[in-house]
DNA sequence: TGGTTCGATATGGTCTGACCATACTGTGGT
DNA sequence: ACCACAGTATGGTCAGACCATATCGAACCA
């Protein structure tokens, strides 16, 4: 055991480096959305390391939905900082809940905490009716249980978005997307569509009154029924 | 404008196509944390791409948690599955919130609906106190604001880990961890931590005593107080 | 029999250099 | 003023090489 002549070894890998000076560069030069980082190839001189590994960094910040690469040539080609946070959420989350990290159970215990919340929020700050109202009506037209679904969501994320936090909305939407096919299988299972539209109705008019305890109160019920295996607490 | 000849040109990118090929394994194959995936070299032979693909669908699934890969030979070695959620997490919102593509006000309000409704289920649950007991007494010996701050965090994500939600408690902890620097700088230009400190007291309190609404709203003032320009609304 | 040493091997990590498809840029001709 | 076309910068992909690491296994020694 000769401990003595040890020195650091490399143990980060060369594209976390590209990872941080990146995010460095983004910190310190006050990067925002619409800025566009170097080319692929200038990086990789710039930083002396291979194109390889710069590429391996640009899909790490693509799948956190910090950049988002384009082709070609001119003001918008190239690697351009964005901010969308959903859709690696909604990657994040499905992956997670296909390899059963994650149970359904735990994906709508935080969909009903996030909808409680936004739908206790929009009551008291009484904004986002007129986009609610324009969900509902869009739902009577779904016949399939997908169409409902995708219509459903819509309302629901509308709630979210009325609380006006983007990143609540996001997970929102995330948790929606990742979880659509077991919702549309709970609509088919429970062939009523009616009570689920009454539901959204009594939501937005508890909303539309300025009534938090009765939104959350909405939700919860209207959940429950959605989901009635997984409210046996 | 010749839109007649139109054909289907190629819109997926290589490594796109073997991220959903690695999905659809799963999926079907079952798999779960602690299976091991094709060596890189192995799977870019059976999906007919470079390794340079393989690799980069790599880099996509380790960011987001899913895999976690070993050099070496041997069982362990090689790309394994595994339910990371919350480093993606951490990921995610740090570099988002560096970019200025979330502000604070969307991280703090999230943590405080996360709070108030894992202080309530966990007041209701009668769950988790002698963890949160544990945290509250490893906050005496702090002197800096930064370990101060350290066992701040752990105390209100053992709130979150009260829930029994993993999902919501790795939201949880990746907002306070991509916020620790902002933690940090709020108890310094507070100041004064005896008034943080009781807070936590008040909240372990109502949860000990089954109090739901009472644990809610000690949360609430905890944070207010926490962060006052904030909560001008 | 038991342990040790050391080469073979499988794995991820990195680099180089090449080629392709795309989409703008600028030039030159009409 | 317009249009056609070559030039060029960009990301996307590939092939092949080499390195570092960690295990495996056989040969060797005690």
């Amino acid at each position: 055991m000769d401990d003595g002549g040890w020195r650091p070894v490399k143990r980060t890998r060369t594209f976390e480096d590209v990872l941080a000076q990146i995010e460095r560069r983004i910190a310190e030069d006050g990067l925002t959305a619409g800025d566009r980082l170097p080319a692929e190839r200038q990086l990789a001189e710039q930083l002396g390391v291979s194109r390889s590994s710069v590429r391996e960094a640009m899909r790490v910040l693509e799948s956190l939905g910090v950049v988002s690469s384009q082709v070609g040539r001119g003001p918008d080609a190239g690697a351009v900082l964005t901010s969308r946070p959903e859709t690696a959420l909604t990657d994040l989350l499905r992956l997670h809940l296909g390899m059963a990290g994650l149970e359904l159970r735990e994906v709508i215990d935080a969909r009903h905490m996030i909808e409680q919340w936004a739908a206790s929020h929009a009551a008291s700050a009484g904004a986002g009716t007129s986009a609610l109202a324009a969900a509902l009506s869009g739902m009577d037209g779904a016949r399939t249980a997908e169409e409902f679904v995708e219509h459903d969501t819509a309302f629901h994320c509308a709630i979210a978005d009325a609380s006006g936090n983007r990143l609540i909305s996001a997970i929102m939407r995330s948790l929606r997307d990742s979880m659509r096919r077991y919702a549309v299988e709970a609509v088919e299972r429970l062939g009523d569509t009616a009570t689920l539209r009454a539901g959204h109705v009594r939501i937005l008019r508890a909303i539309e009154a300025g009534d938090a305890d009765g939104a959350a109160r909405a939700v919860s019920e209207h959940l429950a029924h959605a989901y009635p295996s997984l409210f046996d607490h």
